[in-house]
DNA sequence: CACGATTCAATTGCACGCAACTCAATTTTG
DNA sequence: CAAAATTGAGTTGCGTGCAATTGAATCGTG
């Protein structure tokens, strides 16, 4: 299982052994990759009998929490754009769960609006959030602390280091 | 910037505490989900130099450790079905990066294998690696240790639990 | 007040990612 | 050996994700 890679770094002469990709198991953001579709899969058999996506369900998470929110504010929250929020916003108002309106006091925000279908389905969702807790099995703790290790790395990734552009 | 909610275990009565959505801000699953999307962002003037997406370049790397591989062997080191492999290796193809050929022992089977210009990419994305090593800005050792619980996690989350689905 | 710059949402185009399906090739089994 | 089951790759359809663009509304500056 594991895998040396000496005899790589020998066959390509032109490149130093450090400026060679590592081996794919080696990956840190692979690993990231995989848990993040893993992730999916677990929720997708539970958001389907809601007929909900899991950005769609992240998008009601925002708004159980705030009741009202313009597209920007949501994109905002879950770095999510207009050209990705947009339609998404459209199925969630078609099948009925929110509203969208043109706020009054600036005509290019749009307000995006829990409806009585929304605002119920928190408390149905309920078992979402435990089901997934036994599938993390891990204790709150150690959740909470995993989390903090993640988001401290997509803050370091997201700052714009010019020094990356290689250009 | 620290949210009480208990105002909104009151509201909805039908609800028990525990039962309630957590908000954004505490989920695991949402910090993987930024991460990931982070990493992409963070990848992706890298990669645009050569014309790959992150998925692409996940492939060539699985290519260039194993020079030849079918399809399913791709999809199973990857987590992707044929589903999403057929028309990324059809692009990597025209991009002149691999080749398909029918296998002739099992003609279910497509051999896909690096050509030259593939062999030759993995020297020049080495600046890929060594850009996002600097990017993460944590010791090797750090990274292994966050990588060996991401692969845990996926791998709870990828058994089967049946008491999952509350069916 | 006016005009240029900015902001917001929406649209278009392209590439995943996955479910569901098709079709051919191979394996199983009765 | 033949029929049934399985496997491997491809296709279709739908929903993201994001870059690039559009168009309307608002803001900033002169």
């Amino acid at each position: 299982m594991t895998k040396r890679r000496a005899d790589r770094t020998e066959t390509t002469a032109q490149a130093v052994s450090l400026s060679i990709p590592l081996p794919l198991e080696d990956q840190l953001c692979f690993a990231v990759y995989s848990l993040s579709h893993a992730f999916n899969r677990t929720y997708k058999p539970l958001l389907d009998r809601f007929g909900l996506t899991y950005p769609q369900y992240l998008v009601l998470l925002a708004l159980w929490e705030h009741r009202v929110m313009t597209v920007k504010q949501i994109g905002d929250q879950l770095g999510l754009d207009s050209g990705t929020l947009s339609p998404l916003l459209k199925r969630l108002d078609a099948a009925g769960f929110v509203s969208r309106t043109r706020d009054r006091k600036d005509e290019r925000q749009v307000n995006i609006a829990l409806t009585e279908k929304g605002e119920a389905l928190q408390a149905e969702a309920g078992h979402v959030q435990t089901a997934i807790g036994s599938a993390i099995g891990c204790s709150n703790d150690e959740a909470h602390a995993l989390k903090a290790v993640l988001d401290a790395l997509t803050e370091r990734l997201s700052q714009p280091k010019d020094p990356l552009i290689v250009g």
